[in-house]
DNA sequence: AATATTATATGACAATTATCATCTTAATAA
DNA sequence: TTATTAAGATGATAATTGTCATATAATATT
């Protein structure tokens, strides 16, 4: 009885729970959810999984930030979307019945639990709350991957530099040292934003150099958000 | 009681509710439908609904083509997706509880109905299969997104003008003069690609001296389909 | 039919961005 | 520590793509 109180706890506490869809689920579903996940730790550059692979469920983020991305021909890693705390990974493959189309990697150190597909449809199917929330998750993410593919478009490397470390700066917040908190390579900014490392190194510099950021070592500080914003938007 | 009848057939025949998520209705739930639905015609041109608009329900495509699309600071229309008959339109802000994203123009002259949130909030909250059906066309429309974003980065405007070449071939099929089905013009196949429209016209004129396509006024007739997949993928 | 308007086409040129080479600095392994 | 590798930085150059100008063809309007 006790240990039933425990292993629900344990998930009714989780910032995943809190966050997710999964805000939805009932006590009981939450402590059939605890004795049915099974807990990863995953370090910085290993993956959770690769694209083609069949999951067979979703991964709910507790702790660290991780990629999704898909490598192209000339071995280039497009970053589709920076995953963290709180959030749910690999929904739409398991709702649409596919393997993975992207390779999920961690950026920093991860904790991850996975949540077995039978376990999912059961929520999705005798909860109506916890299906729209899933609804409306996957919703969020057409919506701003519709408007990332506008501005790969319509936006000039620049902007979009610009517009991302924004973007990164709002999502993941700063270090004590008011530096990006994401540590990301050069070679992974070039990735989310789509352009070669090195043109993403340059502007980095020029940027530098205009006083809208200052880099300290790896680490990117945002100095002038204002003009970083006119500069994203127009 | 006939009239019921024959209300209900007008809906039940229907393409859109033989193609859509709406095919997990049951008889019960198509007479609602048609009892609530409303029909419209839209001429070549005009729009259905324009971005920031409250829609307030989803859109059946019985006839015609229409285009999802976003304009640009610079007076650019870039084209997000093309729509068809059978499909539903403004599902996403629809769940998401939000203003339309993008606008939607017919493309060729359109008929359309609309049916109102509630109803079919009443069909995702009682129909299991339908609320599945509907979240499985918003990932699928998610994947594409992805993969569209991906493309726009990896890919140079030559390869995606063959890849969307393709593309309308394989969705829209050829008239009867074996040219493409769906009439654009170079403004709105630009806007597809994401290029500018001398850049488009540039590349249709080589490929057509190439022998990859065959210009027949506006028309554009796939001569040659393999080749046409080579320059896409490599 | 004549005129006006819009769509398509093409040249010339500029701007942006990618590629390749090289160098420095930082991180990691031996 | 030293050697080795990886990440970051920058210059030189080429390729791609956008912009502006202008011409022609197609369509619409009077």
């Amino acid at each position: 009885m006790q240990q039933t109180t425990i292993v629900m706890n344990k998930c009714d506490q989780c910032i995943v729970r809190q966050l997710s869809s999964l805000k939805a689920l009932n006590k009981d579903e939450v402590i059939k959810l605890a004795s049915s996940k099974t807990s990863y730790k995953i370090k910085k550059g290993e993956a959770i999984f690769e694209e083609g692979e069949v999951t067979n469920g979703v991964f709910c983020i507790k702790d660290g930030v991780g990629k999704l991305s898909k490598l192209s021909a000339n071995g280039k890693d497009q970053i589709v979307k920076l995953v963290k705390s709180g959030e749910l990974l690999g929904q739409r493959s398991m709702i649409s019945n596919e393997p993975a189309n992207l390779t999920a990697k961690a950026i920093a150190d991860m904790e991850v639990c996975f949540i077995p597909k039978t376990e999912i449809i059961n929520f999705f199917n005798n909860n109506n709350q916890f299906s729209l929330n899933l609804m409306q998750s996957v919703c969020e993410d057409l919506k701003e991957s519709e408007n990332e593919k506008i501005a790969l478009v319509q936006k000039t490397v620049k902007q979009r530099l610009a517009e991302t470390l924004l973007h990164l700066h709002d999502e993941f917040g700063e270090d004590t040292d008011k530096t990006l908190r994401v540590q990301l390579t050069r070679e992974e900014l070039a990735g989310i934003i789509g352009t070669a490392t090195e043109s993403c190194i340059r502007l980095l510099s020029d940027f530098n150099k205009l006083g809208l950021i200052e880099l300290v070592g790896k680490k990117i500080m945002l100095k002038d958000i204002r003009a970083l914003k006119k500069l994203a938007d127009n």
